[in-house]
RNA sequence: GCCGCGGUGGCGGAAUUGGUUUACGCGCACGAUUCAAAAUCGUGUGGGUUUUACCCAUGUGGGUUCGACUCCCACCCGCGGCACCA
C-alpha cells in the first residue's frame, strides 16, 4: 500500500542530511538562480495558493538540479509588518515572538511539501544582520542625495495611524484596514524613484516578462511627451504659468486655463485676484477632499474663476479667462493645463458649464467620406455634442491649417521653442515613493536629526566640524547620517506598540533611546522615530541570498557575480507595480554605485513569470467567512504532499485562476497509487520489443523536459499518466524504462518517486540521477493518420507511410470506397496536399 | 471609458506555423469483484437525427481561405487593472 505518511517525513529528512539541495558557491557547474517570492509569515499559515508557485519552482529546480546545473533555491521571511504589529497591538505580544512562532510555522508547513530550497541561505528581513544592509542602502540614497524630506499632504489611515503611498490606497480605503484614508500633513522621507523612471522603462525591452506584466509597469510609470507651454498673464503682473500638453497642435483650440488648488502661483496672483475669498474657500474645500474624489467620475466640472486675472494664449495672442478646479492635480505635469473645449472631453464638459468658447481646430481625417468614429458632430444650431480627441488636419490655426496633427505639434512647437514661449518635455505618472513610516514594526530610519548643525548649514558653513556634509545633508539640512560603523539601529523595546495620538512612531516616547549625541559635532542631537515600509527590505533580498552571512558587506562582490542576475523569479500579478518595480529600482540604483558588479547587467530578473490564484470551490475567493479556505495541512494528511503537488499542477494553466476542486484531488492520488502499484510488475529482465512504447517513453521525455520550461505543467502530467497508462498494459514492466519513468515523475511526486527507486535497489538518491534524454530518431514517426477531406470536412482517414508522395496520397485516397462515394460524378477542380497531415480535394 | 486576459462537453481543461475539435483528469452510466458497501478494475460518455450513415457544435454575427478554436472586422459576456493624467 502506498502510504504517503510513512515515507515522506523519511525522505524530507534524508534529503536535509545529504544536503542535497545546498547551492554550491565554488562549484564549476553553470548556475541556476531560481527565485519565488518570500512570503509575509501571517498567523494563518501556508495557504493553498502559497503552495502553487512553490511546487511549481520547485519541480523547475529540481529538474534543474538532475541537468547538472548548480542550482540557488532559497527562501526566506518578509516579517516586518502590519499584521503581525496590529496583533502586537491587541495582545500585548512582542512581535519578534510572533514572528518567531509564525515563520517556524511556515518553515514546517513548507517542509512538509518536500520543497528543495536551501535552508543554509534562509533569511529574515526582521533580523538586525539583515536589516543592517536595509538600513546601510538608505543611508547610500539619502548621501547621493535620493532621500529628501518633505512636508506633504499625505494619505492618512486614521485608523491604523500610518501614511500610506499613493499605490497602497485601495478604492480611497487603507489597503490593509480598509478604513476611510484622508489627508495629513507630514514630514515624509521621500526616494526619488522618479529620477529612475526613464531607466525603469527601457529595462523593460532587455527582459524576459509575460507581456501583461510590462505593460503593467509601463502604464504605471506613464511616461507623456510634449511640450511645456508659457501662458503670460496680462498686464497687470509678470508673473506667468507653465502648462503641459501632449496635443500641441490644439493650441489654437486653446480658450481658458485651468490651474491647480495648491499651485504656488496663486499666492502670487492673490493681489489681483478680486475674488480671492471665494477661491481661498474654494482651496479650503479641496484641501479636505481625497484625491479619489476629486478625481472620481463625476458628472460636473467644478472649479472657480480667477477674477481679475486673464492669460494671452501664445498662439493666438488672445486673452483667455483663468480657473482653478480641483480635477487639476498639482503633482502631474505643471500643475495647470490649458482647456481646448473642442478637442478633450473633460475640457469640453468644463467649458460648458462656464459657457465658453469652443474653437475648433482639428478636423477629422475623412475617409471616402465617412468620419471617424468619434468624430463629433455639430448640430444645427452649431454646437457641438462631444469633443473629437483623434488626431487630422489642423483648422482655424492660423499658418498651420491643413497641417496634420503630428507634423503639426512638431511645426508648433518649433515654432514656440524659438520664441522661448515653449520646451520640449516628458513627464511622469510615477510618483516619488514615500518612504516613512510612523510605526513600530519597521527597519528604524538610521539618520540622526541636530538642531546644531542644522544651524551652521543654514549659516552656509560648508564644513560641520571637519567632515564635509555628504549631498543628502547639503539637501537636509541638520540631518545626519548614523556612521556606518554604527550600524543596524536596532529596534528598541517598546512598552506599547501604537502609534502615539499625534501619529508619530511609538519609538518617540522612549526618550533615552531618541535623545542622542550628533555623530558630527558631539552635541546633543535626536534620532528619528520613523521607520521603513514593509517594502524596504524585500526590495534587495535576492541579493543576500547570494552570501547571506556576509557580516562586512551587503553582499561579496565575487558572489554577486557568481548568482546574479535572478535567472527565474516568480511571484504574484498584484506586486507588478509595488514590489517588482521598486526592486528594480533599489537594484539599480545599487548598481550604479557600483555594489552589484557592472558585469551582472542592469536588470535583477532576467524572466519573470506570475501564477494565477486559487478560488475556493465555486469560483469565489478563499476566506474565513465564506468557511472555504483549504488547509494544505488537511491535504497532506488526507492525501499525501506528492498528491497536493501533483493535484495543483495538474489542476489547470498555472498562470491563470482556478478553483479548487476536491474531487480533483482525489484523481491526482489514484494516478500516484496506479504509479506505486507498477512496481509489483517490474521485472528486471524483461525486455521491450514493442517500438510504438519505447516511441512513446521518448515522445514523453521531450514533452514533460519542454513542458516544465514553460510552465506547462498541466499538460507535462497528462502526457505523464498516459505513458502510465501504457505501462500498466505491459505484462512485465522493464526496470529500465520504469525507472526511466520515475526520474520524470520525481520532480513532481518527489518521495514516491524516491522511495520506490530506493526499493528497485538505487542505492544513490534519484535526485543525483541524471535527467533523461529523449532520443530525436526515436520520436520519428514512420507512419502518421493520413485525413482526407473533401471541400474541407474529414471523410476518411487511414494510416499510411510518413513520407508518402503526393501523387501516391492522391492515388491512396482516391482508392477509399467512401471517398469514391463522394466524388461520384464530380470533378476534382483542386488538390491540397499537406505532408504528414492532410489531402484535401475540392469538388 | 481605456488597457490586459479570457469565453471549447455536465465540470477543470487539451489542441505545432490555420490542417483529425474535445487529449488527460473529474463526474456520470453500465458491468466485474463483494453477503453488501467503499475501494479497485473494465466498457461507454459533445448534441441531434431518419443511427452501416449523416447533420450541427469552440460566446454572437460577418469576412478571408480548399480548410478557422486559431487570422481580420463588428458585437456580447466574464475576470483583473487603471481612470477627469492634460
Amino acid at each position: 500500500m502506498y502510504n504517503p505518511k510513512k515515507i515522506e517525513k523519511k525522505w524530507q529528512r534524508y534529503w536535509e542530511e545529504q544536503d542535497l539541495h545546498q547551492a554550491k558557491d565554488f562549484s564549476r557547474k553553470p548556475k541556476k538562480y531560481i527565485l519565488i517570492e518570500f512570503p509575509y509569515p501571517s498567523g494563518k499559515g501556508l495557504h493553498v495558493g502559497h503552495c502553487r508557485p512553490y511546487v511549481a519552482l520547485d519541480i523547475v529546480a529540481r529538474k534543474a538540479r538532475m541537468e547538472k546545473f548548480n542550482v540557488l533555491f532559497p527562501m526566506g521571511w518578509d516579517a516586518f509588518g502590519l499584521p503581525t504589529e496590529n496583533y502586537a497591538i491587541k495582545t500585548g505580544i512582542h512581535p519578534i515572538t510572533v514572528t518567531k512562532k509564525n515563520t517556524a510555522f511556515f518553515k514546517r508547513q513548507q517542509k512538509s511539501l518536500g520543497l528543495s530550497f536551501d535552508w543554509n541561505r534562509e533569511i529574515n528581513t526582521t533580523d538586525p544582520n539583515y536589516y543592517k544592509w536595509t538600513q546601510w542602502i538608505f543611508l547610500q540614497f539619502f548621501k547621493k542625495g535620493l532621500a529628501y524630506k518633505k512636508k506633504i499632504p499625505i494619505n492618512w489611515c486614521p485608523s491604523c495611524k500610518i501614511g500610506l503611498a499613493n499605490e497602497e490606497v485601495i478604492d480611497g480605503c487603507c489597503e490593509r484596514c480598509d478604513a476611510k484614508v484622508t489627508k495629513k500633513e507630514k514630514e515624509q522621507w521621500i526616494l526619488k524613484i522618479t529620477k529612475y523612471a526613464e531607466r525603469l522603462i527601457n529595462g523593460l525591452d532587455k527582459v524576459d516578462y509575460p507581456e501583461r506584466v510590462k505593460i503593467l509597469e509601463k502604464d504605471w510609470i506613464g511616461r507623456g511627451e510634449g511640450y511645456e507651454v508659457v501662458f503670460k498673464f496680462k498686464s497687470q503682473t509678470s508673473e506667468s504659468i507653465n502648462i503641459f500638453t501632449s496635443r500641441l497642435d490644439t493650441i489654437f483650440g486653446a480658450t481658458y486655463l485651468v490651474i491647480a488648488p495648491e499651485h504656488p502661483v496663486l499666492e502670487k496672483l492673490r493681489p489681483q485676484i478680486k475674488n480671492f475669498k471665494s477661491v481661498e474657500k474654494y482651496i479650503e474645500k479641496t484641501k479636505g477632499k481625497l484625491e479619489r474624489e476629486r478625481i472620481a467620475k463625476t458628472k460636473e466640472k467644478v472649479g472657480i474663476r480667477l477674477e481679475g486675472i486673464s492669460a494671452i494664449n501664445p498662439a493666438t495672442g488672445k486673452e483667455i479667462p483663468v480657473f482653478i478646479a480641483d480635477y487639476v492635480l498639482m503633482h502631474y505635469g505643471t500643475g495647470a493645463i490649458m482647456g481646448v473645449p473642442a478637442h478633450d472631453q473633460r475640457d469640453f464638459d468644463f467649458a460648458r458649464a462656464y459657457n465658453l468658447p469652443v474653437i475648433e481646430v482639428i478636423k477629422p481625417y475623412s475617409q471616402k467620406g465617412k468620419l471617424p468614429k468619434k468624430a463629433y458632430l455639430i448640430v444645427s444650431n452649431g454646437r457641438f455634442k462631444k469633443a473629437y480627441e483623434g488626431e487630422g488636419i489642423l483648422i482655424n490655426s492660423g499658418r498651420f491649417n491643413g497641417m496634420e496633427s503630428g507634423k503639426a505639434c512638431q511645426r508648433i512647437g518649433d515654432f514656440l521653442v524659438q520664441k522661448e514661449i515653449a520646451k520640449e518635455a516628458v513627464h511622469y505618472k510615477l510618483r516619488d515613493w514615500i518612504f516613512s513610516r510612523q510605526r513600530y514594526w519597521g527597519e528604524p530610519i538610521p539618520l540622526i536629526f541636530c538642531e546644531n548643525c542644522a544651524a551652521e548649514m543654514r549659516k552656509r558653513v560648508s564644513k560641520i566640524k571637519g567632515r564635509k556634509p555628504n549631498k543628502g545633508e547639503s539637501l537636509n539640512p541638520g540631518w545626519i547620517t548614523v556612521p556606518e560603523k554604527d550600524l543596524p539601529v536596532k529596534l528598541p523595546r517598546v512598552k506599547k506598540y501604537k502609534p502615539t495620538e499625534t501619529g508619530e512612531s511609538p519609538l518617540a516616547e522612549i526618550k533615552h533611546w531618541v535623545n542622542t549625541k550628533c555623530p558630527k559635532c558631539g552635541g546633543s542631537a535626536k534620532r528619528e522615530t520613523d521607520t521603513m515600509p514593509n517594502w524596504a527590505g524585500s526590495n534587495w533580498y535576492y541579493l543576500r541570498y547570494c552570501d547571506s552571512k556576509n557580516d562586512k558587506k551587503l553582499a561579496s562582490s565575487k558572489l554577486l557575480r557568481k548568482w546574479m542576475p535572478v535567472d527565474w523569479y516568480n511571484g504574484g500579478m498584484e506586486h507588478t507595480t509595488l514590489h517588482l518595480l521598486y526592486s528594480r529600482f533599489v537594484y539599480k540604483f545599487l548598481w550604479d554605485i557600483g555594489i552589484v558588479p557592472k558585469s551582472v547587467g542592469p536588470e535583477p530578473y532576467k524572466k519573470r513569470t506570475s501564477h494565477g490564484m486559487i478560488l475556493g470551490e465555486g469560483c469565489v475567493k478563499m476566506s474565513k467567512s465564506k468557511g472555504n479556505i483549504i488547509n494544505p495541512d488537511d491535504v497532506i494528511k488526507e492525501y499525501g504532499a506528492d498528491t497536493l503537488r501533483v493535484y495543483e499542477m495538474f489542476m489547470g494553466p498555472f498562470e491563470e485562476a482556478i478553483a479548487w476542486n476536491s474531487k480533483g484531488v482525489k484523481g491526482a492520488r489514484r494516478f500516484l497509487d496506479k504509479v506505486w502499484k507498477l512496481k509489483d510488475n517490474v521485472n528486471q529482465k524483461s525486455r521491450i520489443k514493442n517500438q510504438g512504447f519505447k516511441k512513446l517513453v521518448h515522445k514523453t521525455i521531450k514533452k514533460v523536459s519542454d513542458d516544465i520550461e514553460h510552465l506547462k505543467f498541466n499538460t507535462a502530467i497528462s502526457c505523464l499518466m498516459i505513458l502510465v497508462n501504457e505501462i500498466e498494459k505491459q505484462e512485465n514492466i522493464p526496470l529500465k524504462y520504469y525507472s526511466l519513468f520515475l526520474t520524470l515523475l520525481s520532480p513532481f511526486a518527489p518521495h514516491l518517486s524516491e522511495e520506490i527507486w530506493s526499493e528497485l535497489g538505487h542505492k544513490k538518491s534519484i535526485f543525483l540521477h541524471k535527467w533523461p534524454k529523449y532520443d530525436p530518431e526515436l520520436i520519428e514517426e514512420e507512419t502518421f493518420t493520413l485525413v482526407i477531406q473533401i471541400n474541407g470536412k474529414v471523410r476518411d482517414k487511414i494510416e499510411t507511410n510518413i513520407n508518402i508522395s503526393e501523387k501516391k496520397a492522391k492515388k491512396l485516397a482516391l482508392s477509399q470506397q467512401k471517398i469514391k462515394n463522394w466524388i461520384g460524378r464530380n470533378k476534382i477542380k483542386k488538390t491540397i496536399f499537406v505532408p504528414k497531415k492532410l489531402i484535401n480535394f475540392v469538388i
